[in-house]
DNA sequence: CGGTCTCTTGACGGAGTTCAAAGCTAGTGG
DNA sequence: CCACTAGCTTTGAACTCCGTCAAGAGACCG
């Protein structure tokens, strides 16, 4: 059985078919329910893990309740709080499934072994958390200094296909907006 | 002479006297007046960059001319664009003496000899990058979840020691609000 | 078909921004 | 060493955009 991770890891790293079988040998596969949580604050990240198919969101709970989503994850990629993972503290954000969700699943113990036989995955790990920093600083960038308007833009600039996935309420928790707002700016773009 | 990147390497690093010899010998020295800068937009990022002493600031200039500051660096930190320095791409971000500052500066050809060759080293840089995303999400976390209040509060928690060397205006260029707001918020503080 | 979730809209209030002016400070050069 | 200037900080007035509260219509799911 070719699974999507097989096929991603084929176009995406330099890996060999038989680095590939034992990293998926190790791998737990799991499956979510539409908000259900893959991770809970308070609690510590223990895996790493892959998105099969499916839409996940990672937030912050501010102190007056109100949610903040850092990061949409979708098909073929990956997700976990890197803090509680790497320290083994707990977590402050949670991570939720938005639509029903298929992952794969590895341990921190199983995927330190890997790394660390497999240079290949070493080297696309290290890829992989050097896009993530670009990436957030671009974002810290545009949150900083976009009007709620060109966030808006941006985003539906980034993510196209996301836009019909998510519930406008998830989108301005995205962009650090009321929900009031967002509604405001996609009625003013109608009118163009 | 023992520099203070050797003391700092030795209380943070597992790298040998040896090892650490080696990175220095092919550290390029260099010194940054007041407002000089490490790097332009628009530029390539051709050092990693080590601060010996000083303070530089990190920041990108929105459409309407604005300044908006990712990140302050001083004494004893790393300072780069990271995604220009990869990817050898123009910078979208500038690097900026706000004091008189002494820094080390390496080659990406050079330093990527050194990661190869010292393995610590590499760890070092793991933690380090690792380290740069943990805090990363905790300011965009921030940055759209808390008050303008609360921002400086937290700045004020997070940097004591930034705050006497810092102008307002740049404090509020990291926080992504106007002067005017923060002269109000500082002045309310006092009444207290 | 009933209920929950989602989206839109209106009225209102307020926090933050912009613009402008003026006092203060510190660094510079004569 | 002093005078001067440029940059820094504070403050005021007016405005505007965004958020909160509230209500209602529509869509989707069980």
């Amino acid at each position: 059985m070719t699974s999507g991770f097989e096929i991603y890891c084929h176009s995406h790293t330099n890996l060999s078919d038989e680095e590939i079988e034992r990293i998926v040998s190790t791998a737990i596969p799991g499956s979510l329910q539409r908000n259900e949580s893959l991770l809970q604050q308070g609690q510590v990240c223990r895996h790493k893990t892959f998105i099969l198919k499916g839409l996940l969101r990672t937030y912050g709970i501010a102190e007056d309740g109100s949610e903040y989503i850092l990061q949409f994850s979708t098909d073929n990629s990956w997700t976990l709080d890197a803090e509680s993972y790497h320290l083994q503290s707990a977590s402050q954000f949670n991570i939720t499934a938005i639509e029903r969700t298929e992952v794969l699943q590895w341990t921190r113990a199983d995927f330190d072994r890997l790394l660390t036989d497999i240079p290949a995955l070493n080297i696309y790990s290290l890829q992989l958390i050097t896009r993530t920093t670009y990436t957030g600083r671009q974002r810290l960038f545009t949150t900083l200094s976009a009007s709620p308007e060109e966030k808006y833009e941006d985003f539906v600039r980034t993510y196209p296909d996301l836009l019909a996935r998510l519930p406008l309420h998830m989108i301005a928790a995205y962009l650090g907006i009321s929900l009031k707002t967002l509604t405001r700016i996609r009625h003013s773009q109608l009118h163009r």
